[in-house]
DNA sequence: CGGTTGTTTTGAATCAGTCAAAACACCTGT
DNA sequence: ACAGGTGTTTTGACTGATTCAAAACAACCG
């Protein structure tokens, strides 16, 4: 059995589930590579470009991966998907969207967990001078080893 | 007049200055492009790759963008520059370094201003759950509008 | 069910950065 | 002072991630 069934109705060609009614509140047309790719996010929940075109393609051989990065640019622009982009890897995109949560990214293998915000929504937002600068949104990564990377790294120390 | 005389000296082919003695400290050896580079690095606090390259070559012609890419990586891999990846611009390079300092950062126009750590060293390096991530480092952005581009929004905005 | 508008396909191009080998030059030791 | 070894720079090609543009297509409104 497939990750979804969509089932077509007389007047929905991609059916009327939660997916598709999330791109309809937004005021996005329901096609199948976007509800596609919100599966694929729901699945990988920081992925990047690359993995939801192939998640996508698993169930819609014909989508292109242009097709995957209009959908993932017009989640974002439509506030449906967080675009992150950590120093040296791709765009990821995740879900979890209006609720101010960090990250924390492996430097050994870029695996990329969620973290609460550490000191609230205020202090988050104010740094100490703002050289006239109008502060919409701080954004928190914490750099650092995943539990794996610091076995195999103590693994290749310690070889015995 | 240029804005550095290489003095050359017996035993020294680029002088013996301050900049020099910084690239020695680090275990580098000295050579026109590195010091051309520090001192771009200097007069723009955040510059990325190709500004710095056209930095250097006003002052040597012949110097390669593949070695600019080499002077920064090796003053980076040597902890005299820190290098920074704001999402959507090329990787930018400071000096000031070792002082656990954030970035503002105009989405408009992509102008970066540094800011000192908010709520304190102990705290940025505080994620409230860390899966067990061994965390290093954090690294704190603010996004937002720089004075300039604000002022151009609003002309934009009320054109009167 | 037809038309409009927005989406996807197709194909090409760009930008930032990396890789590798050969020419070169800094620095050490004599 | 100078020659050698090692690290740097040049030269040239190449990759990965993303964007651009035009034509074919499909969702949705009436």
């Amino acid at each position: 059995m497939s990750t979804s069934d969509v089932t077509a109705s007389a007047t929905a060609p991609h059916g009327d589930g939660v997916l598709a009614h999330t791109l309809r509140d937004v005021g996005l047309k329901v096609t199948a590579p976007r509800l596609a790719a919100l599966l694929a996010l729901a699945e990988h929940p920081h992925a990047d470009a690359d993995t939801v075109f192939r998640a996508v393609q698993a169930e819609l051989p014909t989508t292109s991966l242009q097709a995957v990065y209009g959908v993932l640019g017009a989640f974002a622009d439509a506030g449906l998907v967080r675009r992150i982009e950590p120093a040296g890897s791709p765009a990821l995109y995740e879900r979890r969207v209006g609720d101010n949560h960090h990250h924390l990214v492996c430097r050994d293998c870029g695996r990329v967990e969620d973290v609460d915000c550490v000191v609230g929504e205020s202090a988050c937002l104010t740094p100490s001078s703002t050289h006239g600068f109008q502060v919409a949104e701080a954004e928190v990564t914490f750099w650092g080893r995943c539990p794996a990377c610091a076995a195999a790294a103590a693994a290749v120390a310690e070889p015995t």
